[in-house]
DNA sequence: TCGATGATCTAGCAGTGCTAGGAATGTAGC
DNA sequence: GCTACATTCCTAGCACTGCTAGATCATCGA
């Protein structure tokens, strides 16, 4: 692989240090920490170098956040998936836990990438590639159910639901609204509506 | 019922109407257009005037208008299940239906209800009581489930799934994140899990 | 009628996202 | 090596945000 011109990979490198900086503010201290001042004190330059990297602004650096996090949770849920011989309740199950363990471990993240407005298009022809890879990762593991689970005319649907259900969790969870010595049981009863 | 000192009465119903028109902006125009200097406008009053009602100031704004919307709310839910001889898949189904349409016709209530960070303790003794007894009427609607539906050793259980399931298809459908013309089946699919 | 109290306003603070114009730095050509 | 031009970065400021201190106005009781 060829390297870039060092001034492009300079600029590149410093992009990266943006998004990181924002991240890991918006991790420790929330989103509402996270602006263009403390990240142009992060870098050590001025505000208007941001505006550089991200001419549509502040937003901008939270898509670019949101777009690496999926990258990373496509990555966690395909590998969570891939237990050779498992039983179909098990990758469920595996699926499930992985996603609410990866929402859980980044808090700030998980938002920026479900709850901020993102400015990137969803279901679209401009849709990036790893919205649509996620999403597919858990429509594949209902595709791969067995005869016997319950019928349904499409696993997209029923694939859609259970990405609702387990959001919905996470959301509320997140947001205090569950009692949280009752997670695993609706971990448990998650799994069982989607398997029995 | 006897009616309160003139002027506490005054206070009361400019109380209401600071609510109501942070409601009706954050309706029309978003929440990010609800400002204290907007709302002192529709009001007629400066802006110190907001904070002699809501002395923690716009959040607990926010926090009223969630509130009032976790009563209407509660009522639609309690309403949708009170049709008599109904069967149990149609009382599920009136529920998830009426919290969707609930949800779509008040977006910025409902967010403001579950994903604006609201300063309202939710599982605590402090909770209001206007938020147990909306997800009481979820859990009521599966308490009744026949003795042939799905066994779920805990109607509570099984009632914050399907709470979530129905909250993550308000926040991913309003986010854009999934096609609207598969709107009926998902909810018939959601309907058929928690019914079969 | 006057003083005390309550209600409301004005003006301003500290902070936000963002940008215009100037300064500093780098590069290319002569 | 110097000059002119291009690029990069900075300073300063704008318009706006939530919020409040102190001043002003209105009301009420003695």
């Amino acid at each position: 692989m060829t390297d870039a011109a060092p001034k492009e990979r300079l600029l590149a490198e410093r992009r990266g240090r943006i998004v990181a900086a924002a991240r890991r503010l918006a991790e420790d201290e929330g989103w509402e920490a996270v602006t263009t001042r403390r990240l142009a004190d992060a870098i050590e330059y001025s505000q208007p170098v941001l505006y550089g990297h991200f001419p549509q602004g502040k937003s901008e650096i939270v898509t670019a956040v949101a777009l690496a996090g999926f990258a990373e949770m496509e990555a966690a849920l395909t590998d969570s998936g891939s237990v050779a011989d498992a039983s179909h309740d098990a990758r469920v199950r595996a699926l499930v836990t992985t996603y609410l363990d990866f929402a859980d471990r980044h808090r700030a993240t998980y938002e920026a990438m479900f709850l901020l407005p993102v400015t990137v298009p969803f279901a679209s022809a401009d849709t990036p590639a790893v919205l649509r890879a996620t999403f597919e990762v858990i429509a594949e593991t209902l595709r791969a159910l067995p005869a016997e689970a319950p019928p349904s005319s499409d696993p997209e649907t029923t694939a859609e639901v259970l990405w609702a259900a387990v959001h919905g969790l996470v959301a509320l969870q997140h947001a205090g609204r569950m009692p949280p010595e009752r997670r695993a049981q609706r971990v448990d009863e998650l799994v069982r509506l989607f398997t029995a």
